[in-house]
DNA sequence: CTTGAAAGGTAGCCATGCTTATTATATGTG
DNA sequence: CACATATAATAAGCATGGCTACCTTTCAAG
């Protein structure tokens, strides 16, 4: 028989990697999904519209939007009108975003590392290979039900 | 460079799975959540108390408190008293959800062939063999984090 | 110039799942 | 029996992220 499905393996995989991440950064007061704003918003020189976010997490506008409303009320972020474009709101790191920064790499690569002790290099490739085709095959599968609608 | 992280791969992977079983679902009216619950209330004979499905579904039981309770308002599962321990209220899942059930496990074959296309035999395995690495490797670093806090 | 479509952002409502705290019941120890 | 502890379930409140609907601003077509 089946051990445990795919979709379980995978939500328990996602899960217990963001749970391990927000225990080794929980100094910080950084949410999984904070942190992966964070990491966008800081190599985006100049700062960027939340559309953009929007796109790179391929999340809604509306959860980005409050996203960096907790994001700003904490001081990681600020939001600033744009003199070019006055529907945009320009987000932009702070100094403390900044500095904390070069401490997630570090601890997100601790993570990765701890959770794929004991695999081989080929391994590890073929892990990330393997995922890649999943997320390339369903989105395939989602559009092509998108034009089955229209 | 890296291409992309296995945290963003694993959420990705899982969100995409997730999605595609709620868009072939979505004619019973079950969110992903629910439908996991389901399967399990409906393989349970003569019902189970709550705190079992906590364990199994590995959430909290107040998650599992809430999941009920929409489930209940939708009449995929009813809830009773157990008269051996007033403090224990059985699950039981209503003939609509035996009934839905049997199609459940057809979608999810469905989706996860979808997910899997394009691999070998060979893949599929090291794939799951891998997340169940993860899980592992993450679970026992996550209690050793907890020794050190007593 | 006007009008209408497109884009950026937000508000309200909901589902999920967490932490912490509370209530009711069971159970073991003195 | 009395009291401490453990267990089952729930409550309150928060973060995340989805959907629909809405407002404002921009821009292109006429």
């Amino acid at each position: 028989m089946e051990t445990r499905s795919l979709g379980l393996l995978l939500h328990d995989a996602s899960r217990a990697v963001r749970k391990r991440f927000e225990t080794r950064s929980a100094s910080f007061g950084l949410t999984s999904a904070q942190w992966r704003m964070l990491v966008h918003v800081c190599k985006t020189e100049g700062g960027a519209p939340q559309s953009h976010f929007a796109e790179l997490l391929e999340i809604e506008p509306i959860s980005v939007s409050r996203l960096l409303d907790r994001m700003e009320a904490m001081g990681w972020v600020v939001r600033q009108s744009d003199p070019n474009d006055r529907r945009v709101r320009r987000v932009l790191p702070t100094a403390k975003a900044l500095e904390v920064h070069k401490y997630i790499k570090t601890i997100a690569d601790d993570v990765y590392a701890e959770a794929l002790a004991g695999l081989t290099a080929e391994q590890r490739g073929a892990l990330l290979d393997a995922l890649g085709s999943i997320i390339a095959n369903l989105a395939r599968a989602e559009c092509v039900g998108q034009k089955e609608l229209s």
